[in-house]
RNA sequence: GGGAGUUUAGCUCAGCUGGUUCAGAGCAUCUGCCUUACAAGCAGAGGGUCACUGGUUCGAACCCAGUAACUCCCA
């Protein structure tokens, strides 16, 4: 039978994550081992697989199984979050599209739609995910409107309400006029947006109305008009819910208007002119335009001034009857309108270009709207002081670190959350209301129903007498519980699982949920177990595309990983992720990389069709025992290097190590070194340490690219394994002894055979060319015992040692030995000469840097022993090369 | 406006408590090779005033101050 000449990953993936799954490998169940677990992230369930999933999901997946291999029981806990906008908004889309409307329906009947909706497409990234190689315990697969989930979302709500941490109130929100619901400030995402300046006039009301011509007026001109006072505005549609003008009491320029009254422009309603310090002088005109309802500043302003709250918008951001003109009109139409209808009323005194932020909604994209409305928040300054505490005091790490200050900035002004939503799809708030506008909080009707009796003292009251809260919950207020409700630990508070698994180890998450979910989960944690939820918190970094640009829908420039998997192999695409992302910081993701994982893929592949093309000879002497040692020396060098990266969760570093360790050291030099001529028999002793080292690496290399491991795992390469004898749960080998020596005089034999290699490129020589070489030791090095690797890898015929130099031969160095290539042509004395000038200069400047140092008293003084040491060992070193140097010099009589 | 971060080769990044010649890696580039594991490869080579300006120090990519550009978070 052939092997393919590549490795092919369409052959190799479904079959092998079946057979995971068909023995159970992603399976965990508590035991005496020591556990090891991740929560996922949930993704929307309305969600599909992006870049930032693949990458996220990729770190998760090298924690889980290489934690699988140290022999901790790793636990990997999947699932989805209910997302309850972009759901809904699916949803009422979806029904849109059948004709119907979902103000048509009732709640129960527009639930129907909704879960039929969520069985049908919900959910179909984690079948994504498993396309990836995600290692995950499919059978704890939890959706954050599970009924234990809801049953807990239900319990925290009322548990925090008894605890004087929920309350009700009339507050501004950020309006999702789109979504028609409230969204947190989290969920809010402002974008710089080119708008415009209007500069409205306001007639000051004690002076006479007259003199409407002044249109052309500059800046100045408008200050000094007295009849007038203008603002600026970007939003002129809400002057009709203006409350006053506000001007900066020690603004010299408005002194005049102190006391005054203006009237609002076409609705010609009078309102006060008020001061307050809070007024920037040198923005606009000085003079601000007051609206409690549509603003927050402007709101804090009107509550400090006792100002009324006229709100002229309608839920959906039309203008309502208050607004008394444009009424029904969209936001943005009116605005356009009212500049007309200003200008024609000589009101708009002009109008500017202008660069400023404004909220979006996250679901949506809709322009947020602050709006003033009944809503439920969540205290938090109580509950962020201990999640703080965490974090500072280390037992809750981020990395990388710089997050820390991040995090402890917004813990130390975080601001209530306000976590209801106008929604049905969640969980619905646990409030019933009374006739009289009380309410009971309970976690069904009848027990809301005894405590209303119980409020009221009136037991006539009856269900029908109540009305529930139709608004659900946040969607964070259900996934802040997820590392403990996944294991059931709001109703089950000591099951073996939570007991078992909680506090997991690591949470790998993006920085941007930092705070509306990590800070929020360490808070829950705290207050539900009295311990933080996780010990390490991974942040990675956005993935922006090659430009810099955030990889988005919208902009096209997100290729869908699927479709990488495709072409490089869910194997390749781990690799390329990995490659290119540093913790932390962002990364500029590009195919390639996702190509040179391929490639990486097929190099393994192609050692392995190597050697498993050899035959044995049990015959032969073993002639290869220095490469062998030498490997093992190495192997176990790279295996510290990697397990150091992989505890400061340098991941992409612990895969670049591996990287070099397989492709280098294995292929490039081992292979190379032991590689028997073509079509000859190796001997069984390097034969078995070639397989065993094999296998080793196909260990280290499992976590990144699970899929080609096991193929190559379950050859017969390998001799015979058990059903269940499996890469991903082979454990990884421990490090062993290393020998420095070998170590470092090997890489002495590197730069002779690459010096060799050099001549042949630069004296055109062909590497089937043998070529004699000597040598004259300095170092003490003993080459004889590197003289099989050298004769072959440099297709050396005669390697001598010398006491004396060859003259006439091709020469160079490595340290301070000195070797020799005997050419037939003839060296050109002139070339000799510059090279070794260059050499000797080099040398000497060198030295003389050296020197500067060793006379210097107060280095000498100063300096650690150790580095007086070494700079003492560099000089010797030179100036034996110096010697060497200049003896050719004189040689060549240059 | 407040806070944090980044700036090292064409690109993406390392460079741990300042101390092996003004620095490393991978990719890309250039040159030569279809050398029967691999052209998705092999061998070799080139490439950097460590953003800029000062300072501290015997010694600075690293510490300090300032400047510039970019990014993110918060308002």
């Amino acid at each position: 039978m052939s092997i393919s000449k590549t490795y092919l990953p369409k052959e190799t993936e479904d079959k092998w994550y079946s057979y995971w799954l068909k023995h159970n490998f992603f399976k965990s169940v508590p035991d005496e081992r020591e556990p090891y677990t991740i929560v996922i992230p949930p993704p929307n369930v309305t969600g599909v697989l992006h870049m930032g999933h693949m990458l996220n999901n990729t770190i998760q997946d090298v924690l889980v199984r290489r934690a699988r291999m140290k022999g901790k029981n790793a636990c990997w806990v999947p699932g989805t979050d209910h997302a309850s906008i972009a759901t809904e908004a699916k949803v009422v889309a979806m029904l849109k599209e059948r004709g119907i409307a979902k103000k048509d329906l009732t709640r129960p009947e527009f639930l129907t739609y909704a879960w039929e909706w969520k069985e049908k497409y919900g959910g179909i990234i984690l079948d994504q995910l498993k396309k990836l190689g995600a290692s995950c315990d499919w059978d704890r697969t939890k959706f954050t409107m599970d009924e234990e989930l809801s049953e807990a979302v239900i319990d925290t709500f009322i548990h925090l309400y008894k605890k004087g941490l929920i309350y009700r109130g009339v507050r501004m929100v950020n309006w999702d006029p789109q979504g028609k619901t409230a969204v947190s400030d989290e969920e809010v995402i402002r974008k710089e947006v080119n708008q415009k300046l209007y500069y409205i006039k306001y007639q000051v009301s004690s002076i006479k109305y007259q003199d409407q011509g002044a249109d052309d007026q500059n800046s100045n001109d408008l200050i000094l008009d007295t009849k007038y006072l203008t603002i600026a505005t970007t939003r002129p549609e809400t002057i009709m819910a203006d409350a006053a003008i506000c001007i900066n009491p020690n603004d010299e320029r408005y002194v005049h208007l102190h006391g005054k009254r203006v009237f609002i422009p076409l609705i010609n309603r009078e309102i006060p002119v008020i001061l307050d310090d809070y007024v920037t002088m040198d923005f606009g005109t000085g003079c601000l335009k007051v609206t409690p309802a549509h603003d927050l500043n402007d709101y804090e302003l009107g509550q400090k001034h006792h100002l009324p709250v006229i709100d002229i918008l309608n839920d959906d951001g039309t203008l309502n009857e208050k607004a008394q003109i444009l009424v029904g009109e969209d936001r943005f139409i009116a605005r356009k309108k009212i500049a007309v209808l200003l200008e024609e009323a000589g009101a708009l005194a002009k109008v500017e270009d202008y660069k400023s932020q404004i909220g979006f909604s996250e679901r949506t994209d809709a322009v947020i709207e602050p709006k003033l409305s009944m809503q439920w928040f969540c205290k938090m300054g109580e509950m962020a002081k201990p999640a703080l505490d965490y974090v500072l005091n280390g037992e809750v790490k981020l990395i990388p670190e710089k997050f820390v200050n991040t995090y402890r900035h917004w813990m130390e002004n975080v601001r209530d959350w306000n976590i209801s939503r106008q929604l049905w799809w969640g969980q619905q708030i646990p409030a019933w209301y009374l006739p009289n506008g009380e309410f009971v909080i309970a976690k069904s009707e009848d027990e809301a129903l005894k405590e209303a009796q119980l409020k009221t003292h009136n037991l006539q009251l009856t269900t029908a007498d109540l009305t529930q809260d139709p608004d659900v919950v946040d969607t964070w207020f259900s996934s802040w519980l997820w590392p403990i409700s996944v294991f059931d630990g709001f109703k089950d508070p000591n099951n073996a699982d939570i007991n078992y698994y909680y506090p997991t180890n690591d949470l790998v998450t993006a920085p941007e949920i930092l705070f509306f979910w990590v800070a929020r989960m360490i808070m829950a944690g705290h207050e539900f177990r009295g311990q933080a939820p996780f010990k390490n918190v991974y942040l990675t970094g956005i993935v922006r595309d090659k430009l810099g640009r955030k990889m988005s829908k919208s902009l096209g420039n997100s290729p869908d990983p699927l479709d990488l998997i495709e072409q490089y192999g869910a194997d390749g695409v781990r690799v390329g992720m990995l490659l290119c992302s540093p913790a932390g910081n962002d990364l500029m993701f590009d195919v390639s990389y996702c190509e040179q994982g391929r490639n990486f893929a097929n190099k393994i592949w192609n050692a392995f069709k190597l050697i498993k093309g050899w035959e044995v000879d049990n015959s032969l002497a073993n002639p290869n025992e220095i490469a062998i040692e030498w490997f093992d020396s190495r192997f176990n060098q790279a295996l510290g290097e990697i397990e150091d990266n992989f505890a400061q969760y340098r991941l992409s570093e612990a895969l670049m190590a591996t990287y070099k360790l397989v492709w280098d050291d294995y292929c490039a030099w081992y292979l190379e070194m032991i590689k028997p001529a073509y079509q000859q028999p190796i001997d069984a002793v390097t034969y078995k340490a070639t397989v065993a080292y094999f296998e080793n690496i196909l260990k280290i290399l499992h976590p990144f690219m699970p899929f080609l491991t096991e193929e190559l795992w379950h050859d017969e390469l390998f001799g015979e394994r058990d059903t269940l004898d499996c890469c991903i749960v082979a454990q990884l080998p421990n490090i062993g002894e290393i020998n420095t020596q070998l170590l470092s005089e090997v890489e002495v034999v590197k730069i002779i055979l690459t010096q060799i290699r050099n001549i042949r490129q630069t004296k055109q020589i062909s590497p089937k060319e043998a070529l004699e070489l000597s040598v004259k030791s300095n170092s003490g090095i003993n080459y004889q015992q590197y003289e099989a690797i050298i004769a072959k890898l440099g297709n050396i015929s005669v390697f001598t040692a010398v006491n004396d130099k060859v003259s006439g031969a091709v020469n160079f160095l490595a340290l301070t030995d000195e070797f020799f290539i005997p050419l037939n042509e003839s060296i050109d004395p002139v070339v000799e000469c510059a090279r070794l000038n260059k050499e000797r200069d080099y040398l000497l400047g060198f030295l003389k840097s050296v020197d500067a140092k060793l006379n210097n008293e107060r280095f000498m003084a100063n300096a650690k022993s150790e580095i007086v040491e070494n700079e003492r060992q560099k000089r010797a070193d030179a100036e034996a090369k110096l010697k060497i140097t200049e003896q050719n010099l004189a040689d060549l009589a240059c």
